[in-house]
DNA sequence: ACATTTATATCGTGTTACGATACATTTTAT
DNA sequence: ATAAAATGTATCGTAACACGATATAAATGT
């Protein structure tokens, strides 16, 4: 745990396989949204939405943090995919600056189908992720070396 | 596994959250790379050029398959690296239409320091992204539900 | 009522990855 | 040995995306 000390040859390729099993489950993702006519990004906010955890509001300022991007950045997610009817904008109930998002049935009819596939592809290539990342946190602890 | 079958809310919620932290981590390693005046493509770059396995010649072709990009992003990324000094090219030994890369000194210090950082990061979020993938992968058995 | 804060929206800009294309080197077919 | 095909890298123009700066609207505090 030293700090000055470099890591060995070994952990920097747990970290590089680490991140390369990251980058390919990303990738399918990616391809996946592509093959059901939806950006990428978009589908993150359908399954943030989707997902959110109960007593959260829908707003968009949640989403945005919950994606780590800018407040405006969503709001440019959230006009795309409200033009392609995934999504709907209620004015806030109690306060009425907020928009809440709603997944209309198309949306939540793709989502469906990504998350569905996620899964599987989760599946196939999450245990070898679990051990990549088991094998970096192993060697993290007797770094020094 | 049935394939018309729709997920759980639990299940949305693991995947969300799967998710989420995914680009949590993401989130910070941009931000680090920035921190160290470096682009965060520029950074996976030297990690999967450090981390490759023995035996793997670090040409462009070889590059941009592990990062899963096309070659030209590959060749455009080695172009901003090289000006940084943080890379050099070399012609291949055997096939000169190959270019090989090699870590400079400022490059292996500026990786350094992030894969330290990373390493760090992981051993404070990694323990709890396996067990939202476990969780994944375990309502992922009992699904139809 | 008015200033401040909070939430969302818009606009202009810079970065990045990509497709198309070009060039050099190696390999294959004849 | 030479032409044709294949392979590896490089360049250029384009489109998508996130961001900073700014604007608008509603709520809150004094």
């Amino acid at each position: 745990m030293n700090g000055d000390s470099d890591l060995s040859p070994e952990q920097y390729r747990d970290l590089a396989e680490f991140r390369r099993q990251i980058r390919q489950f990303l990738h399918f993702s990616e391809a996946q949204a592509k093959e059901h006519a939806i950006e990428p990004q978009q589908h993150q906010l359908l399954l943030a939405v989707q997902g959110l955890p109960d007593g959260v509001k829908p707003t968009i300022r949640e989403i945005a943090a919950r994606l780590f991007v800018q407040h405006n950045s969503a709001v440019e997610l959230v006009n795309r995919l409200e033009s392609r009817g995934a999504i709907e904008r209620t004015p806030g109930a109690d306060d009425r600056r907020e928009v809440w998002i709603r997944l209309t049935p198309e949306g939540r009819a793709t989502l469906r189908k990504l998350a569905m596939a996620h899964r599987q592809e989760l599946e196939r290539s999450g245990p070898e992720l679990a051990r990549t990342l088991n094998a970096v946190l192993r060697n993290s602890r007797k770094a020094g070396a």
